[in-house]
DNA sequence: CCTCGCAATATTGCATTCAAAAGTCAATAA
DNA sequence: TTATTGACTTTTGAATGCAATATTGCGAGG
């Protein structure tokens, strides 16, 4: 195998060589897994993700090792990583743990949410409304996304906020994957639209409730669906 | 600085070069910091510890990133890795989200908890009594700790006592350092009394809010004391 | 034709090496 | 005396090298 234009490559720019690769690797192979560039099951090679990202191994090992931690894949002793495959289990039990998490942050954030916070939540659901009238599932998805975020660090609870945010990361394939059937879609939409407005009356008790039932039926249309999209 | 020694101690023994070097390092690691020898706040050098594990930088660095990510050390970019250092607010959040997760747990476990495993949490209570009884506060802790992991994984949910061990991994130093005071002590036998008759009833949204007031009276009570020990 | 065993190859785990950044400290000037 | 500069030392970040383990390909035997 030819690794000269890589090499190449790499040494052309020394200046940056001592670049905050770290950091940087962690969200390139976290991207490539999250977008299912890195199909789930298939073992990695280190050397291919060397090559594309232009990195020695020793640094790439160092993220993997990260990314086992967290639970994006697993590393074989001796034989090498490979995306964490998700079963229907892994994904309800992890649902049923986030389902949780906002509760407290739903529960936590009404007690000290500012009006500008919620206004800046309320201009997320009006865009995500539009997203679902055009039928355009990717913004939809970001925007429900950028909602729930908005609303865990609202609780101004960071390691509630980092907790949820590893657990969210680990199964946003499977979520991304998945095709809501419209159906469900406007179901979603539905219970968005009585979160925003228990939040808005900052009654923390049915806001709880209505974050840990809309993340249970977000699980049930998920198990309802063809297992096969999670992988 | 002669490394001599510690080289040959190395190399005395190559057989054992392919051990699982990272699960094992990660474990003493974590040991060093849970157990207080290495201060909150210092700063480590890998060297040191290189020459203490009698390995070389590389497993020991893909090791402290792991920690990192986990929240035990801080990586300070170009200048090492120091002991992370919690704040009481960082208990406190910790702490709460704790509470949450071993409610969840509490009813999930009443659900499908088997009478054997009931049976053995209740061992661990009579173990922690007895400990209670020589106010011994080590042996208590660990039976503590013990109660609350069997709970935990009494729930049946891999990814909630996967999340719940990492979040009491990170202040378990602190919860160790924090000597209870003797009529704190004496309430959380009481409130163990109840969780394990809530348990032993599988009245899930009892034991839920006994688990939910448990912790969050821990919370008080470690914010009650002196700051200086949480360092 | 399929299965088993073994050599050749590839890949991983760790040690070592090299380069850049941070830290140290003494000499000098204000 | 104190602040500053600049050479020297220490330490980190990354690349490379080497030994051990796994994988693959091929031929022999059933």
């Amino acid at each position: 195998m030819d690794l000269a234009p890589l090499v190449a490559a790499r040494k052309s720019r020394p200046e940056a060589r001592r670049a905050d690769l770290h950091g940087s690797l962690l969200e390139q192979l976290r991207d490539l897994i999250v977008e299912g560039q890195l199909a789930a099951g298939s073992r990695v090679a280190e050397r291919v993700l060397c090559e594309r990202f232009g990195v020695s191994r020793t640094p790439l090992r160092e993220a993997l090792k990260v990314l086992a931690a967290e639970g994006l894949i697993e590393l074989l002793p001796n034989r090498g990583a490979r995306v964490a495959r998700l079963t229907a289990a892994d994904i309800a039990q992890t649902l049923k743990v986030i389902g949780t998490l906002e509760a407290l942050a739903g529960e936590t954030a009404c007690e000290r949410i500012t009006e500008s916070e919620i206004a800046e939540i309320r201009a997320l659901h009006l865009e995500m409304l539009a997203h679902h009238a055009r039928r355009d599932r990717l913004a939809y998805f970001k925007a429900n996304q950028a909602i729930h975020q908005a609303l865990v660090a609202a609780s101004g609870n960071a390691v509630l906020a980092q907790t949820y945010a590893g657990l969210s990361g680990r199964i946003r394939r499977a979520r991304y994957a998945a095709n809501l059937d419209l159906r469900r879609w406007d179901e979603a939409v539905a219970e968005h639209e009585l979160i925003l407005q228990a939040l808005a009356a900052r009654d923390g008790a049915r806001l709880a409730k209505l974050l840990r039932s809309h993340l249970d039926n977000k699980s049930y249309a998920l198990a309802a669906q063809s297992p096969e999209a999670l992988a």
